[in-house]
Parts: structure tokens; sequence; C-alpha cells
DNA sequence: CTGAAAGCGCTTACAG
DNA sequence: CTGAAAGCGCTTACAG
């Protein structure tokens, strides 16, 4: 690696062609304002010195960063994958740069991160994650953008896209009580979010059959490896379960996999019901039945009024809800 | 979500106690050297006018951004999950902050995400990918320290952390060799890591069986969906094979799947091997054979590299072999 | 079409 | 222990 070498500045780019650095700084921005033969000689300037505007003056000058924040409590296996895979491209090809967060599920990092966030000047920040009641001041004292994904949250800071957790939870209960199922057991995680689905399924399995469905609690993130556990909790059970409603695909991948191990069938012996519709939910074998939530959508949705925000100017509180679909598929 | 509101400055804070902005400046980077009073009405103002100090302008004073950008290909699903999780929570709890570039295996959008990077003035490039040469040019030229992570290139621009995968290749032809299978069948995706295993697989083969094994390509990212297909395009081989290496855990996974559901025994019909071993693995009924590297110890390494670099301005290339295991399980 | 100058919000020698 | 001032690398009215 080359040793401390000092970029090259517009300063230098403008020295070269013999320009003041002004018109060098109209000619990135806005080229067709400057004459065709400065131009020229300030395009080959720029590559003979390989100059590469320093944003952090750019930002400090114009007052706009071009830098937007993504907060997710981890890198991967988040049931929204595929929906941050398509914001962040589409953001760098609108160009805006990502600065990433994991949050791991913890707050005093939820905090610090929001705080690094503004302070690097982000034009919003898109969070899949809850955000505790002081750092919300912080959010709304600093004026920026604030975009929370995936659910929709009683008292939105600004703008939430996603859908009710709530409902989904309530779905379920009466989707399975329709195909007919008595002993329900729910694998819940421990996310705000699938407490909230697991309570709200409760509530109506309890007016539907008066009566409380079994439960355990898995840490989340939910694992394939967190399923062998979890089946064998069911197993000390007096009765098994005729259901078992998972916290995400993955999981209710793992619990067929430890069904069909220990020689039951499902969903014959024990029907499985996974979260998220990944892939891998309509490849097993058998099919899993789960709710889909469509990621792509969300992205679009989520993109849109960033954009609408960002360039319009528009001030409003906004709330999308997109929605989710039950697929019933084999294996309940 | 409040209007517009003009962000507190360091002025701001100043005036508001009746100091200098030098010495808010000072009691923020340095607060001992601040006379205790006047620590604490400082400190009293910050709060009151929530204070949140722009980096972008200090980046520039001080020519020093601690940002740190990661470049891989997409946001999930990347067999090195763990590392990129590990790297980047231990970065912001060292201070940076994190820009991610998803390239999405696109050669433009490296180039643009490399540039991108630099003009925000990060003191290093993570990349989990390789880069075209006229990028190296750029990074070269930039000067900024870059990290490649995954796999060690033949030469290396600045830092290498990762593994042989021609290595991986040759070991996993003799570990198929020892265990007697004849027939393997590779399932290799079109990234050019795998593609090196899969060379280096079949040169071994060729040296230990006289022949070549047969392949498939799928295109990366490798996943679950994908076994599918590439397990119909085994049946319709004059022979099938005995064992088949999956260019992930996950198709590994779903290979086993299809198998078990067309009534094949894994391993006593087809044996299945997997790479990365995934949580997936060794959970899966039968637990799955396959290449581990110790995701923890590659960012631990990747982590203490940078920190060398970054803070004693080292300024030597480096490489660092964190190898790889085969792990003998149930599946082959 | 182009230049000189002020300003964005910090930091840090340099004085005192 | 603290202040005044210069400077980091850009952008953009304002003149010409």
């Amino acid at each position: 690696m080359a040793r401390e070498r000092r970029a090259a500045t517009l300063q230098d780019v403008a020295d070269r062609v013999g320009v003041a650095t002004s018109t060098v700084s109209r000619y990135l921005s806005n080229p067709s304002i400057v004459a065709e033969a400065t131009r020229e000689r300030i395009q080959a300037a720029i590559e003979e010195v390989g100059y590469i505007p320093n944003s952090a003056a750019a930002s400090l000058a114009l007052k706009r960063s071009k830098v937007i924040a993504l907060l997710v409590p981890q890198f991967a296996n988040t049931l929204f994958d595929t929906t941050i895979d398509l914001i962040t491209t589409e953001l760098h090809d609108d160009g805006y740069t990502v600065l990433l967060g994991l949050t791991g599920w913890d707050l005093d990092r939820v905090e610090s991160l929001v705080r690094a966030a503004i302070s690097r000047q982000v034009e919003a920040i898109i969070s899949g994650g809850h955000v505790p009641d002081d750092v919300r001041k912080v959010i709304e004292r600093s004026g920026v953008t604030y975009v929370h994904i995936w659910d929709i949250p009683e008292d939105p800071i600004d703008i939430a896209i996603g859908f009710s957790h709530r409902e989904a939870g309530t779905e379920l209960a009466r989707f399975v009580h329709n195909r007919g199922y008595v002993r329900p057991h729910l694998v819940t995680a421990t996310s705000s979010r699938a407490m909230v689905r697991s309570q709200a399924f409760k509530a109506e399995w309890q007016k539907l059959m008066q009566e409380e469905p079994s439960e355990q609690t898995i840490s989340a993130p939910s694992r394939f490896d967190q399923a062998r556990g979890a089946f064998a909790n069911m197993r000390r059970m007096d009765e098994m379960p005729d259901v078992v409603l998972c916290a995400s695909d993955t999981l209710a991948q793992g619990i067929i996999v430890e069904a069909s191990s220990a020689g039951l069938q499902v969903p014959e012996d024990i029907a499985v019901i996974g979260f998220g519709n990944a892939a891998i939910a309509g490849e097993m074998r058998p099919t899993i039945t789960t709710v889909e939530i469509d990621g792509r959508r969300l992205a679009q949705e989520t993109l849109q009024v960033l954009r609408e925000r960002l360039n319009d100017d528009g001030f409003d509180k906004k709330t999308v809800d997109v929605g989710f679909t039950i697929i019933g598929r084999e294996s309940a």
C-alpha cells in the first residue's frame, strides 16, 4: 500500500487547469454552465490527479449529506433481509451512502447509533427496531426523517411502514381454529414483534376456545438450532400439541426436521406453521404454511415515501400498512 | 415530525455558557483540561440545547473521519454473516461508523461504492468481494487501508485475511476419495471463490482417479430453492453421483430434502457435503458434513490487523490465513 | 462564462 | 485555564 499521500483537492485541479476552484466546482455539479474548452481541460486534470471530492467538505457547505442510516438488529436472518437489500441498493443508485448500524437488540447501542447517525448529518434514519423514549426525543429534536419499518407502532415517531403484528396473531388463531386444530403451541421469540403476535394469538384463541394455548419462549433471533430444544420441551408436555406456531420459517423448518427424526409425520401427527415466507418455506418437504409479508413491496413503499420526503420537503407523518397473507401449504 | 430546525452548533453552546467555542471543543475532546466550574456549565448547556457535534466539520478539521466502509455482495446469506456482524459491532464500539455497500456481484457498483467510500474519507475499506483492476488503481492511489476478507488473493492489494479456497477444494477431493466415493458431482456457484474451489477439486480428483468429476453451475448466491433444479439435473444423468459437493450448507440442506423426498437415503444412496458450517449443518437430520471457517476468528484477526494499521500507522501489507476444517458428519 | 470572497462547523497551535 | 484566529475543502451568491 502506498504511503500517506495527500489526496488531491479541488484546488489542485484548479491550479493545474489555471482556473478558480469555483469553476471546477461548477463543472462538477453542472457541467453545461462551463465553457466547452474549459470543461475538457478540467476533466483531463481530474483524471490526471485522480481527484475524488471530499464529501465532508461538501456536506458542510451544502448542509446536505446524502447519507442515510439503516439500523437493524443484526446483519442477517432478520425476516426482512430482502427488504434491506433492496432499499440499500436503490438508495445507492439514488446517490445516497448508507450507514449501517447493528443494534443487537441492545437499547444502549440503539442510542449511540442514533447519535452517531445524527452526528454524521444523515438525512434519514431507517430503523427496523424499536426505539426507547429518550432516544425518541433525540430523534424528534434533531428533525431528521425517521422511517420505522416492519411494523406499525401505536404512536409512530414519524413515518412507519409495515403491518400489524397484532392482526397477524389474531388471524393465525382463526386460521388454526378453522383448520380444526385444538392444541396449539406457541414458540415465541423474545422480540417485541413476535411477542405482540403471540399475545394477539392467545387473546383470540381464548375468545374462540375459552382456553390458553401453551407457549414457550426462545431468545431472539429464532434460529434453526433452537428447534431441537424447543421440540424437546414439547415432548415433555403432558399432551403433545397438534400444531406448533413458530416465530420464523427457519425455526419451523427445524421443528419439522426434529419431528421427522422422532418418527412423527407432519402435518398428520403434528402440524407446523412458520413466519415470513422465506425461500425455504415453499421448498421444504413438506412445504411450510406461513405468513407472507411482501418484502419487495415494503421496500418500494419505503423508498417512495422517503423520496417524497427528501425531495419535495413534505413534512407530514405517514403510515403505510402493507398487510400480510397467510399462505396455507402442506405443513398445516 | 418537527419542521426544519437548525441544529445546535458549538457556537450555540459557547454563547449560552459565555465562553469561546474552543473551550467547548476542548471540553468535548478532553474534559480534564477545562476548569471544573466551566465544565459543569458547558455540560448543562449541551443538554439544554441538545447539542450533537457535526462530524462532517470535525472530519474536515481533523482529517480523520472515523468511518469505515464495508463492501459485501448482499445483505444476508453470505457465508460470512457472523463475521460481518462481529466486525460491525466491534467497530462501532471502537467509535467508528460503518458505511454499508452492497455490490450485488456487480463490478460497476463495486467501483461506485469504492469511490463513494473514498469520497466520504473512510479510513479503511473492508471488502468481501473481488475488485477489478481499474478500481484497484483507485484504491491504491487514494492510500486508504484496504482489507480483503474471506479469501487470500494471489496478489493482495493491501491486507488480506481469509483462507485458501484452492486448498479447500483440494482437501475436499482427498476427503471424498478417502471415504471411498467414486462419482462426485459438483454443484458450483458462479462466484469466483466457489469456482476456485471446484477447479482445485477437479484437478485433485483428476490426479487421484484420472477422471473428471461431473459438475453443474448455479447462479450465486446459492440458495435452498435452487436445490430442486440441481437435484432434477442429477436425476437426468446416466448414473447418479454417489456424493454431491454443494456450494453452501443451505444448498446441501435443500439437496438432502429433495433426496429424501425422492425416497433416497442420505448418505447411503447419495452423500452430501456442504460448505460453511452454518448453524443448520450441525442440526439437520442427517447432520451435514461440511467445511468450517472460523468466522469469529476471522473477525478477530480482521479487527486486530485493522486496529494496528489505524492506530500504529504501520504500513506493511499483510496476509493472514485462518485456515479451514473439514467436519465429517452423517451426510457423507 | 469565470473569479474573489464569505461561509459551512469544527480543531488546534499560539498567546496570554 | 481560556480566547482569537487560521484552516480543513468545498459551494454559491455576487460581480464582472
